[in-house]
DNA sequence: ACCGGACACAACCCATGGTGGTGTACCTAG
DNA sequence: CTAGGTACACCACCATGGGTTGTGTCCGGT
């Protein structure tokens, strides 16, 4: 299937004969006929009837038209996407699991047709997620970088506070509990496996079990998700943190359960980092949208101290 | 813009190396690379991370990727809708602008994904539309067919009655009228172009003109519907009768004013032609949608008798 | 240091898609 | 009825491009 060909049955189709569509092709009127009866071979129905004066669509033509259609448009958007300079707003949504993520998602599906692509940008640390949005790799990037450590030209919003949830199986201690208080697992074995040091998500566990004399295991390979939730769903003593935004995860195949943090509640402060002075307007939009609607931020929140380091 | 290089960069990044779609394509590790650099060429961006044990996508490798996989599920739609056998339910909606196109796009909207085509036959008579449900062409057709001239193999429901209404310029004696009596438009000229005769709504035109003494003048070409509103518009005397349903024309910009007809309701009956036992779902569900939302037939109901001969 | 895996480069070759020239069908004008 | 014009298809020819094989480079692991 020719690109090419459908656009040229598209032109056919809009002039209503060969030569006028060879015309803006800029390609003679024997490579429209070649074109046509490629198309015509490869989707194996006559497409366009040819009368004396000119060629309108067939039944099957006025079908494929649409598609045709939709075919080169896509390849259009598809060219927009990647053109440096005016290409939609794009984000690194850090992990396209947690809240973030969704947050952006709820942001574009509410502006149908909004410019916008989540992307993820690997594993880097905040330092190196704030060096692409200066280099415009990226346009604005979640991440939590202490106040303190936001380069030059960086600006730092924070947008969108997810509350912590306790994930536990079915026969764990805490299964059946309304909510616990962050100091009560102090008892408890919390595991949070796949945590990279170096990365804002270490220091935050990292200042979460000194705020609270837990102690997380944050070490060793992160297997999957599967293999986190068959190894919860099994044990009467692991637990693990989730970020409360992640709906989708943690299905119920496992009947795992969550259990809200409170007294006080640690959120995980994600930050939009941007580059100073950013005009985009759905850049503009977006921090608005999450300014009123991403901030459930509760009462009792509790987040790392070191944000305004 | 290649398919085939869009078709290999989504096979790179699903596989994560270049000779594992070379394998899956059935092509050499060497034409991969050359696909993806020339794609890479076209777009002007890096697309895929090369290292010595694989690829992973680039950050405009994520953009460009859900834009490529869409041009490659639109390509096999295109080429699914004409497909002979197991294509979408193809339906003649006589012309884009009445009643059954409007209802055949409200049952579309109703149910998203579901395979289904509007088309407009031409300007061939109702015979010639059967035949072509006939032969396949198109799936089923909106005509309007005496009872007695339905061929064999074709089954014909009544499943749409569209109530017809005079359009009137302002100045016009009736544009204040709530509504007008069929039998009260005898007095006056009523003008509906584009009429072809032995059609089915010359039929239908005759039959109205019969049955309530009028004088429709049916003749004489259609220049176009801007240049029959315009005409509307600036006459006091001039009046045309168009179909209810059709609500999307006319629009507001010539003040023209749609005055009901009753007593009795004049409707065009729209019958639903298609291959008896024709048991597509699609089908099925669009006589079971219509049966239901379609017909709002009123009490004192008038539509031309020679429906049941 | 060596080996192996992954991708790029080079040379070659053929299929594809372009062009100009020409043929056929049909409508229209005289 | 014929002549001319229009619209598309067929043909021969040619250039480009995408494919293949063979080889080179880079890198990580042993």
């Amino acid at each position: 299937m020719d690109v090419e060909a459908l656009r040229t049955f598209v032109t056919v189709v809009e002039t209503g004969q060969f030569q006028a569509a060879a015309d803006e092709l800029g390609i003679s009127q024997q490579a429209v006929s070649k074109r046509i009866a490629a198309l015509e071979r490869h989707t194996g129905v006559t497409l366009l009837i040819r009368t004396p004066r000119g060629s309108r669509p067939s039944v099957d033509g006025q079908v494929f038209l649409p598609h045709a259609k939709r075919v080169l448009a896509a390849i259009g958007q598809a060219e927009q996407a990647v053109r440096p300079g005016s290409r939609p707003l794009r984000v690194d949504v850090l992990n396209r699991r947690i809240a973030p993520a969704q947050a952006v998602y709820r942001f574009y599906r509410s502006r149908p047709g909004t410019a916008l692509d989540a992307v993820t940008l690997g594993r880097e640390n905040a330092a190196q997620a704030a060096q692409a949005v200066l280099e415009g790799t990226v346009d604005a990037s979640f991440r939590a970088l202490p106040a303190g450590r936001v380069p030059a030209g960086i600006s730092a919003e924070r947008l969108l506070d997810a509350p912590l949830e306790l994930l536990v199986g079915p026969g764990h201690p805490l299964a059946d509990a309304p909510w616990v208080r962050p100091a009560h697992l102090a008892d408890h074995r919390i595991w949070v496996p796949g945590i990279r040091p170096g990365t804002e998500w270490a220091a935050f566990y990292q200042a979460l079990s000194e705020a609270f004399g837990l102690s997380i295991d944050a070490l060793g390979p992160h297997f999957g998700d599967e293999a986190l939730m068959d190894a919860l769903a099994d044990s009467t003593s692991l637990a693990t943190l989730v970020g409360g935004g992640d709906r989708y995860l943690w299905p119920r195949t496992h009947d795992l359960r969550r259990i809200p943090l409170h007294d006080p509640t640690p959120v995980y402060p994600h930050m939009l980092l941007f580059r100073s002075g950013d005009r985009h307007p759905v850049l503009t939009a977006l921090r608005d949208h999450l300014r009123t609607a991403g901030a459930r931020t509760p009462q009792d929140m509790w987040a790392p101290d070191w944000l305004d380091r």
